[in-house]
Order: structure tokens, then C-alpha cells, then sequence
DNA sequence: GACACGACATACCGATCGGTATGTAATGAC
DNA sequence: GTCATTACATACCGATCGGTATGTCGTGTC
């Protein structure tokens, strides 16, 4: 325990249990797990996170809301085109998507489906990140609109909520049925779907 | 004790384990949970179902594969007309969907999130009433086609598989949403999709 | 160097868990 | 009525759980 760096073993501890939440959700996710995977101990984990909730909690803000911002919230807001943009991302969502996606599904839904329903906080967590996502997708589609490549009789906000709902069920289908091409085929209708929104070029 | 009748504690320890599933998942459905809403004991229980996975099992054959078979399944296999069935059972969700779908989503997609990274049997069994769904779907589609009511350059596999997950995408985030509205503005989103895949009449 | 605080490690705690072993009684066949 | 089997009820088991209490030591300030 030399050279203590605090902010890396808070850290470790987070992806860890980032990783554990992923494989086996947050109810079965075993603290005892999550420290095995780092060689800290309780008293380390406890010092950071007062409780099991409040790392579940830090998971969701500082791992996957980071990481879908990254990945799709960021790269659309400061796109110059972003419906282009969108339709970039689900065309090429097999490039870039984390390997275990299909093993284990997306991180955010997987955690909405099993607490949102149990924790008032951790529903208002994910609620944030969703909220984010379908308001970014709507902007684009407003902005696309504004620009000319949105058909001007779209309702933003509906779309936006169904392009999210559906991303998530084909990640989900595709997590049971273990299928790489059941995901591609299931972003392709999506894809389409998306370029149904748009002006014919 | 008096006048056993083991088909009804059978039924009543399965509606009960169905309902503890449904809450809080299989993982975190306790035994003692289950047994609580029945007024039997863990004898009766472990003398109709040897382990807890065993009656999570059964859960999925037995209550949810029955119920998506009676709901959405049967009606459109016997249908004469299954395009125009798909398109009424989607339109008039709201009216036959169990009171706690929005609170708690689809039994089938919890599930399927949580479990199908965990147990084989559970994705096997998760994934042949996917499987049965979807195939429906996807034959529904033929069918049309064939009446003439489907564009026949329309990809059935491919649609089925969209609109499956889709379904359950929009019932997964107005879970989190915890909102019925943005449940029905999604299912009509869907319900546009699947009447742009018909010959306009 | 002394001291306080922060950053951990370790041993321990009570509660809960799925499942087992044993007991009791109902039921049906003879 | 006897017996075997079925259908439960109850007490118990070892394992695991999130969290607590205590100890040790590194670090920064004076």
C-alpha cells in the first residue's frame, strides 16, 4: 500500500462494479465479487461508496452516462448534420459497439429493467440518462428539420422516442437470442426507419 | 389440511412465484417471498418444484408463455385476416395490458434481461417463447403478403423481428419512464410502422 | 518529530438465503 | 383396517450477504 492514489482506487472500485452490475445485475452483484476483481478490500470501498446503493448510483452518472455520451450524446450535439450523424451511428454500430454488448445487453437498459421499478433513486439516475438520449435524438431531428432534411410534418418527439425504445429492444432481443446477426438485421429496420423520417435526396 | 388438492397449490405456489419475478426479478425473488402470499410452506413448494430455478422455469412455460400465447399469439395465428389483427391488438393495447405493465413491464423482457446471460435453461426457454412470438409475427406478414395487403417487397424476417423488438422497447422505457402516455405515444409509432409495411388502401 | 486526518485492511456481526431432513397426516389400493 | 405413497409442515443447516468496528499506516501540516 504504497503510494496511495485515492482517485485510482475509487476508480478501480467503480469499474468494477461496472462490470459486475453488467454481468449479473445490481441485486446479485456481491460486493465480495466486485472486490475480488480489484485486490482492495471492504475498508477501501467503504471509505469511497457509503453504501452498496451509492456505488450502484455512481455506476450509472460517472460510468454509462459518461460512456453514452461519448458514444452517441456528444457526437450528435456538436454535429454539424445530425441526422447524418444519427444515421452514421446505427449504420455503424457493429464498429463501434462494447464487445460484450450482445452477451450482456446494454448497460443502461439492463439496469432500467431491474431497478427502476425497486429504487426511486435509481430510477431518477437512469431517467436522467434516458431523458438525455431521447431529447438529443429529438433536437437532431429538429435541427434536421431546420435544415431540410427532416420532413417538416415529423413529430420530433415521438420519433425520438421510439428510435430509443427500439435501439434498446433490439439490443435486448439480441442479448436472449445471443444473435450478432439478429442485432445487425434489427439496426438495419431501425436504420430504415430513421431514413423514413428524412427528405428523399 | 383437509381435501388436498395439489393441482391448486401447484397453481397457487406458480401465480405466486410469478408475481415475486415479476417485482423484483428472478435473482432477488426469495423462497420465503413466494411461500408469503400463499399461506403454504416450503414443503409444499419443494414437493411440486425441486429447486428455485425449477419454478422459474415453470413460471416462463407455464403463466408467461400461456398468457402471451392467449393475448397476442392465438389471435393472430387463427386470424383470417392477421395484418389487420396485428394492427387492432397494437392499437388497442391500452385497453387489454395488465394494470401493472407500465409499473413493472413485459414478465418476458425482464427476464430476458436478467436471466438470459446467466442460465441456459432460462435463455433457452425465454428464447423459444421469443422464438414463437416473433415466428407468428413473421408468418402474420407472409400471410398478408399473400392476401395482398402486405407490399411484397417487404422483408417478413426482418419486420417481425423489428416490431418484436421494438414492442418491447417501448414497454421497457415507459417502465422507466413511469409513464402511460409515453407507452401509448411509442405503441403509435409502431403500430405507423407496421402500416407502412401495407399496400395503402 | 508530533499530530490529525485520510486511506485503506481485517475480523466480526446479525440477517437472510436456498435447500435438507424429519415428521405428520391425507389418500388410495388392497 | 393395513400399508405405501403423496402432499404437505416444521425445524434445522451451512453459506453468503451488506455492513460495522477496530486497527494500521501513509500523508500533510505545523
Amino acid at each position: 500500500m504504497d503510494n496511495r492514489k485515492p482517485d485510482l482506487t475509487r476508480r478501480q472500485i467503480l469499474d468494477a462494479a461496472f462490470c459486475e452490475i453488467h454481468r449479473c445485475g445490481f441485486q446479485a452483484a456481491s460486493i465480495a465479487n466486485i472486490l475480488a476483481d480489484t485486490k482492495l478490500t471492504k475498508g477501501a470501498l467503504y471509505h469511497h461508496f457509503p453504501t452498496k446503493q451509492a456505488l450502484g448510483l455512481a455506476v450509472i452518472d460517472e460510468v454509462i452516462g459518461e460512456r453514452l455520451d461519448g458514444l452517441i450524446f456528444k457526437p450528435l450535439r456538436e454535429s454539424e448534420r445530425p441526422v447524418e450523424t444519427l444515421l452514421e451511428i446505427i449504420a455503424t454500430i457493429d464498429d463501434w459497439r462494447p464487445a460484450n454488448f450482445i452477451d450482456l445487453g446494454c448497460p443502461l437498459n439492463n439496469l432500467m429493467q431491474e431497478m427502476s421499478p425497486l429504487d426511486e433513486a435509481f430510477k431518477h439516475r437512469l431517467n436522467a440518462v434516458l431523458t438525455i438520449w431521447k431529447d438529443t435524438l429529438e433536437n437532431a431531428l429538429r435541427r434536421g428539420q431546420a435544415q431540410g432534411t427532416v420532413r417538416p410534418e415529423v413529430d420530433c418527439k415521438a420519433v425520438a422516442l421510439f428510435v430509443v425504445s427500439a435501439w434498446e429492444g433490439c439490443i435486448g432481443i439480441a442479448k436472449n437470442l445471443q444473435s450478432p446477426e439478429a442485432f445487425s438485421l434489427c439496426m438495419r429496420q431501425l436504420h430504415d426507419y430513421v431514413r423514413g423520417m428524412t427528405v428523399p435526396t
